[in-house]
DNA sequence: GTTCCTTTGAAGATT
DNA sequence: AATCTTCAAAGGAAC
């Protein structure tokens, strides 16, 4: 025997419970050491005899498992290997793909963070060579962004790099746009505080560019000699003080392709179908008819389908998630509860309201329609929120407001034909309605804003 | 549990 | 006729 071997302290066995990985990492540090300072080197046979020894009985029985070629048997670095591999944590290769293909990206997930996390689950997939082309595929398949995928579809010989370059050269513009709406927001916001005055404003046809304003008397419009900003005129056969807006640079972006492209929304046709047990409405997504998958059925019909608009059943569908921008709404197929409320609102927010339900011969309180402003608030309150999450409504619809201004009335004759629309819708369902019957009748004497310097004058005089 | 906040627009109420 | 008030929506805060 050896001499060395008396005065080095054998290394403990392997031991094959708890972790079986670090177990064995430490095992063969302390195994090579030993063998390194007993002088050890050459013979394959008598390392692996030694190996085996040392390592005990249990890694004797595991060893009796293995399963060499000729050539292996006596080779000290295949017996390792062997090792290696059986205690090597077990790794279930079609769940980790599994993983991996199923890894969308989230919504406010940039696609550097996006990738990164394909990185890394791939790394235990075992794909080999193929891992950068599988990570290219499935950044094509998990993009969040429609548009963005067909971009990246289209592009021939299309690596991994320069996907990433072209979602990031994506990411970008979509950010300077935000920007450049922000922007836009702002000026249009102090160009109110401070309007220019505009020389064909004798011209100007109120109906299409002014709005009502209460707040003037009529000897402060221009017609009266007062403020150029304002001057009098007809809408609705009541003449009214109009106030001159500006044409705000924002309405040039509705006209860029790019954001139209990026638009994916299920639009609803005013088409609503008359089957008794199911109904559907036509759908169409980014301006492609397509089949009623997003079939709204199980809903007992009570009341007649035509009176539903595309509107109200916009309002009543879920909002599934924000897609480039923009709320896609919809309603799986084979849902049971009826999307739609058909029956009159129960809950009451307000005792007046409630005293009236009870006071007027037991009609069920019937909501006055909404109006353009109330549907195009509807519409961007996810939006507003999506971009700058906040929890004060009242902030949010400040926003709304500055953001409605800054239409143009060619963008904001949608939500007006809209709110027409429903209009007429209600006048039809109730006849019997008024705005009266919803109208406090105990009115509150009480001063909205604070009394002004000048009303305190007029008070004096 | 109700009202307030905050916006615009429609329409009734009040001056 | 001009001006003022209410209420449609929303949901958290403050009574």
């Amino acid at each position: 025997m050896n001499n060395k071997m008396d005065c080095v302290r054998q290394p403990e066995e392997l031991k094959l419970t708890g972790n079986i990985e670090e177990n064995w990492k430490a095992f063969k540090q302390r195994f090579e050491l030993y063998m390194l300072a007993i002088g050890l080197e050459g013979d394959e046979r008598r390392k692996i005899a030694l190996l085996l020894t040392i390592a005990g009985r249990g890694a004797l029985d595991v060893y009796n498992t293995f399963d060499f070629t000729e050539e292996e048997r006596d080779k000290y670095d295949a017996v390792i290997a062997k090792f290696e591999q059986y205690c090597a944590p077990k790794k279930n290769e079609t769940f980790e793909r599994f993983v991996f293909r199923n890894r969308m990206q989230d919504e406010a997930e940039s696609i550097e963070q996006y990738v990164s996390d394909l990185r890394l689950k791939s790394l235990s997939c075992n794909f080999g060579t193929q891992c950068e082309s599988m990570i290219r595929d499935q950044l094509v398949n998990g993009v969040l962004d429609n548009n963005l995928r067909m971009h990246l579809l289209k592009e021939p010989d299309l690596t991994l790099d320069k996907a990433i370059k072209i979602c990031q050269a994506l990411e970008n513009a979509k950010l300077q746009i935000r920007t450049f709406l922000n922007k836009n927001t702002a000026k249009v916001d102090t160009r109110r505080e401070k309007p220019k005055i505009n020389e064909q404003y004798g011209t100007h046809d109120n109906k299409e560019y002014g709005r009502y304003c209460y707040q003037q008397t009529p000897k402060q419009c221009s017609s009266f000699g007062g403020d150029s900003r304002y001057s009098w005129g007809e809408r609705d056969s009541t003449k009214r003080c109009f106030v001159k807006e500006e044409v705000q640079l924002v309405e040039e972006l509705s006209d860029n392709e790019d954001e139209k492209d990026s638009v994916y929304v299920i639009t609803i046709k005013d088409e609503p179908s008359t089957s008794e047990d199911e109904w559907a409405a036509p759908m169409n997504v980014n301006g492609t008819d397509i089949p009623p998958n997003l079939k709204l059925s199980g809903a007992q019909c009570v009341q007649d389908l035509s009176s539903l608009t595309p509107q109200s059943l916009k309002q009543n569908l879920t909002p599934l998630r924000i897609a480039n921008g923009e709320v896609v709404y919809g309603m799986l197929a084979g849902t049971s509860k009826p999307p739609v409320e058909f029956a009159p609102p129960q809950n009451f927010s307000s005792q007046k309201k409630k005293r009236n339900c009870q006071n007027n011969d037991q009609q069920p309180y019937v909501k006055k329609p909404p109006n353009a402003f109330i549907l195009y608030m509807q519409e961007q309150r996810p939006y507003v929120l999506a971009e700058q999450p906040c929890n004060d409504n009242a902030r949010v619809n400040t926003i709304l407001g500055q953001k409605w201004r800054a239409l143009s009335r060619r963008e904001q004759s949608k939500y007006y034909e809209e709110a027409d629309k429903l209009r007429k819708l209600h006048a039809e369902k109730y006849p019997w309605w008024s705005a009266r019957e919803n109208y406090g009748k105990m009115k509150r004497i009480r001063r909205k804003y604070p009394i002004t310097s000048e009303e305190e004058y007029d008070q004096t005089v």
